[in-house]
RNA sequence: GGCUCGUUGGUCAAGCGGUUAAGACGCCUCCCUUUCACGGAGGAAUGACGGGUUCGAUUCCCGUACGGGCUACCA
């Protein structure tokens, strides 16, 4: 019997999309669409004092981006919604309160000070902190220190409550994690999970387990930072009498900074780089963090080197469109050790891809690029033209504008301490006498404008290698770009002259 | 501190008991190029440490060290 393969990917909308989050939504991706299965995505908004608006709809829009669309979601509900927790709230009670039925949980009426004060009272040099375990069970306010009656009694007359988890003791819980391998841990070490808050919203703990018990989901991916919390997920698992539909497991590497620290949302700007797949401003904090695509990234070229970072098919192969990820992907293959994220790196992805993309598909970011600086009417035909030629000296789609932006418009500046050195009349002759040249000529192209430039040269008893840097520095304003009579030959007669007539006059 | 995961060049990493320990990024040198790139050829640079197991360990096991994560009525 095999089940349809339901993955998904659950963020909690209260900030931007970082790294880590894209990579998790990736391999998610990949292995949904390589078995034939649905991506859903659900949103873990339970925490309803961390809400963020906008965040939302930014998470979905950074996926749209990325081009890895969810199959089932808000804003494409399946048959499992709905897919915000917060719309769910009821559906985790009756399973929190079959806990306590069961004997598996039970109610907890601590307030905030008197849990702060049991921290305080256990902690000690050797454990700096305690938590609501076993032994601290024991002494504290809740159903297990009282008949269950009592308890109700309190619940009837509207005591705050929470319904925690009560750990069995000493037994140990283990499973197979995709990338792991045999995890087992004891359940003495694990605390008493708060399960139901006292706003009647489940944790993360039981909500997620509720949840993709629900939606039927059969492969959990999700970041390492959760492995330690896994053995409260399987308890729930077993306790809720769901064993048989568990998911399989795969806790990530994750993706740290250059210091070898886990990256947060909440150090957006803590880099010289992005982290964040797209731009982000939280408007609580009015907070504006960069993204990578604002940042001048091609989604294809982002989501390559995120899949690189904890995966690759054992070929040295690193440049890899989406679709042959899904053909070559797979979790056995996927890396138990975090890495540390390397810019430089990233940028390497973002060029291979510019070089390796037809102009046609650059064609959209490079006139947002140029209009960004006010260069809007350029012929598609010539942009075309000149995004061949200039593709392989780009890193960063904002390369682009100086890179091109001459072939539209005059430079603003020029160079003219790289020639005034070496400059004489004798140069100044040259040019004038090539200025005449091309006013004459018909048939404007490349070859010709070279021929005759040369030409001139040899008569005028000059080298053309002295000549041809100031002839590029007219035109582009400094010592860089393409074949510099491909460049005459674009920009075209008119400009051609006047930008030899403009810089003749600044020398 | 406890629990837990991890450890191959600066970074990403291949390898799955016998190799001159791949490849990529970055760095350096040279070639190509009368600019800048692209491209090409080289170079420096690596299995944390200590014990086992074995004829033989980077590879398997155990310690130690170091690093990460978790340790909230946050996810």
């Amino acid at each position: 019997m095999s089940q349809r393969v339901r993955v998904r990917f659950a963020p909690s909308p209260t900030g931007g999309l970082h790294l880590g989050g894209v990579r998790t939504v990736l391999y998610n991706y990949l292995f949904a669409r390589q078995h034939g299965g649905d991506f859903v995505l659900r949103i873990e908004d339970t925490d309803q004092t961390r809400f963020v608006p906008g965040a939302e709809a930014y998470i979905l829009d950074c996926l749209k981006w990325c081009g890895l669309e969810p199959d089932e979601s808000v804003v494409k509900p399946g048959a499992y919604g709905p897919y915000r927790q917060s719309e769910r709230k009821e559906m985790y009670q009756q399973y929190a309160h079959r806990l306590v039925e069961q004997g598996d949980a039970y109610y907890a009426f601590d307030t905030p000070a008197e849990l702060e004060a049991m921290r305080e009272q256990y902690k000690t040099p050797e454990n700096p902190s305690p938590t609501y375990n076993q032994q601290v069970r024991r002494h504290m306010r809740n159903s297990l220190n009282m008949e269950l009656e009592a308890a109700r009694e309190l619940i009837a007359e509207g005591t705050p409550y929470v319904v925690r988890i009560k750990m069995p003791v000493d037994e140990v819980i283990g499973f197979t994690d995709m990338v792991r391998g045999e995890v087992n841990v004891n359940t003495s070490q694990v605390d008493d999970k708060v399960l139901l808050k006292a706003d009647g919203m489940p944790t993360y703990h039981l909500a997620v387990v509720v949840d993709d018990y629900l939606m039927k989901i059969t492969h959990a991916f999700r970041g390492e930072e959760w492995l330690s919390s896994a053995p409260v997920h399987l308890m729930l698992w077993k306790k809720l009498g769901w064993e048989d539909s568990m998911p399989a497991w795969a806790h990530l590497p994750l993706i740290m900074g250059p210091d070898g620290a886990k990256l947060s949302k909440r150090h957006g700007n803590k880099y010289d780089f992005p982290i964040f797949a797209m731009n982000w401003t939280d408007p609580l904090k009015n907070e504006f963090t960069e993204g990578f695509r604002e940042r001048g990234f091609l989604p294809e070229a982002f989501v390559n080197l995120l899949a690189l970072m904890g995966w690759n098919d054992g070929s040295g192969q690193e440049i890899f469109t989406l679709d042959e990820m899904v053909q070559r992907f797979s979790m056995e293959r996927v890396h138990s050790a975090g890495a540390q994220f390397d810019f430089e790196k990233a940028k390497w992805y973002n060029h291979e891809w510019i070089k390796r993309s037809t102009a046609q598909r650059l064609l959209p970011e490079v006139q947002q690029v140029l209009a960004q600086h006010g260069i809007t009417d350029c012929n598609d035909q010539v942009l075309l033209q000149v995004i061949d030629l200039v593709k392989e000296r780009c890193t960063l789609l904002h390369d682009f504008y100086e890179q091109s932006g001459f072939f539209f418009q005059a430079p603003a500046s020029i160079d003219t301490e790289s020639i005034k050195g070496k400059w004489n009349e004798q140069k100044t002759l040259f040019f004038t006498e090539l200025i005449r040249n091309y006013e004459l000529t018909q048939l404007w192209q490349a070859a010709d404008l070279e021929h005759a430039f040369k030409e001139i040269a040899a008569v005028n008893g000059l080298k053309p290698g002295e000549l041809m840097l100031p002839f590029r520095i007219m035109l582009v304003g400094g010592k860089f770009g393409p074949a510099v009579f491909d460049i005459a030959a674009i920009i075209g007669k008119e400009a051609t002259i006047a930008r030899i007539k403009h810089t003749l006059s600044l020398l």
